[in-house]
DNA sequence: GGGAACATGTAAGTCGTTACATGATTAG
DNA sequence: CTAATCATGTAACGACTTACATGTTCCC
């Protein structure tokens, strides 16, 4: 098993969730890590299958009655297993942020395309705290006396400092667009050296 | 072609960065954007014969001296396909931080493993730092009188709000392990709280 | 002479998305 | 009854990484 984030993942939802189903484990990612990780059902039922082959989880019976719902319970070698693989540092994050790219090669399209997306990214993230809201809420209620709760802020945390970022660097830009087309570059020039200012940041 | 990003962002390096070979088109990404975007020679190389298959680019003729190098020049029809890529708006990105996933299966295996995590976050962010900053200097001394300088501060100034956001949240992460350790999750509570208001939030 | 950086490529394998396919249950 | 949601899967494709393979040129 060389990296397979997508197993890991689903060891670590029933480690720490309990014995689900695959539609279950992809509504507890969208729920509870869904700002900063995804999966498509599409990986994760092949994966539910590869994990049940190597004994890493087993499937549960289903109870005779009504619908049947596979649940899947993670095995002691899973377990192990998860242990391994979250002793391992993370790999460093290869970035690849098709936005930026999009901005960048804006000399070739012209501004108004520019602008139209990162009013959209400011959207986006205005949505995304939502979302981060949402998870916040449900990580004080649930977890306030479990061992679990640092770590669930800690990503929280995350999530709420990266959008803010996020949606003040959407602001600054516009600023940035604004002073290119009053002023040209040295307009520009000031603009940056002030929203850099203004962060706390130079 | 339907997204291939990586055939798009070298028609988008050839556009702007004149006639270049493979090798210098990994260190253009490297160097100007590399704190957003990552391209391998793996995935560079078979590219640039599609592409030239596709008469989007053209291989310019060796000088027959020395060592050949292979440069490529964008056609009309490539930067065509460049435009229309630039008009679509980006696709949304889905969230995958594998460092925030290991930290929230935290309770699994402990501590000391998170608080690993966090601090090497922090020392690659601040490294991550540096190359902004190199990336600003590049950009300001070379595009001073370019009308491509607001593109590139754009892409900058997410660089450095961002950074600066994950440098704040290792800090801050650190101080939640730290109550947790010495206060339990009353502690946790009140040193997010804190957290976020020193940021802001809230 | 040797090591670092330059330079171009191929092959295998992993990872992941998307579209397709099917059907049950529940709420209006 | 019908639309939404629940629920489980497969197939095809595309994207990307990593390791391998090979040779050159420049600087010390």
């Amino acid at each position: 098993m060389r990296e397979r984030n997508t197993g890991h993942v689903i060891l670590g939802i029933l480690a720490v969730g309990g014995d689900l189903s695959g539609y279950e484990i992809r509504q507890w990612v969208a729920q509870a890590i869904g700002f900063f990780w995804s999966e498509s059902f599409g990986q994760i039922y092949p994966e539910l299958q590869r994990l049940t082959k190597a004994r890493l989880i087993k499937a549960l019976p289903g109870e005779g009655k009504g619908r049947e719902i596979k649940r899947y319970r993670i095995a002691a070698a899973g377990r192990a297993e998860l242990e391994r693989w979250l002793a391992r540092a993370p790999r460093p994050e290869r970035p690849r942020n098709e936005l930026l790219l999009k901005i960048f090669f804006g000399p070739v399209a012209g501004a108004p395309g520019v602008r139209a997306f990162v009013d959209e990214a400011a959207k986006v993230q205005s949505a995304r705290r939502q979302s981060i809201a949402a998870a916040e809420d449900l990580v004080i209620r649930e977890d306030r006396a479990a061992d679990t709760l640092v770590y669930s802020l800690i990503t929280v945390l995350s999530g709420q400092f990266v959008t803010a970022a996020r949606e003040a660097w959407a602001r600054a830009s516009l600023d940035l667009l604004d002073a290119h087309e009053a002023g040209g570059n040295k307009a520009v020039l000031r603009a940056y050296a002030k929203a850099k200012k203004v962060r706390g940041l130079s």
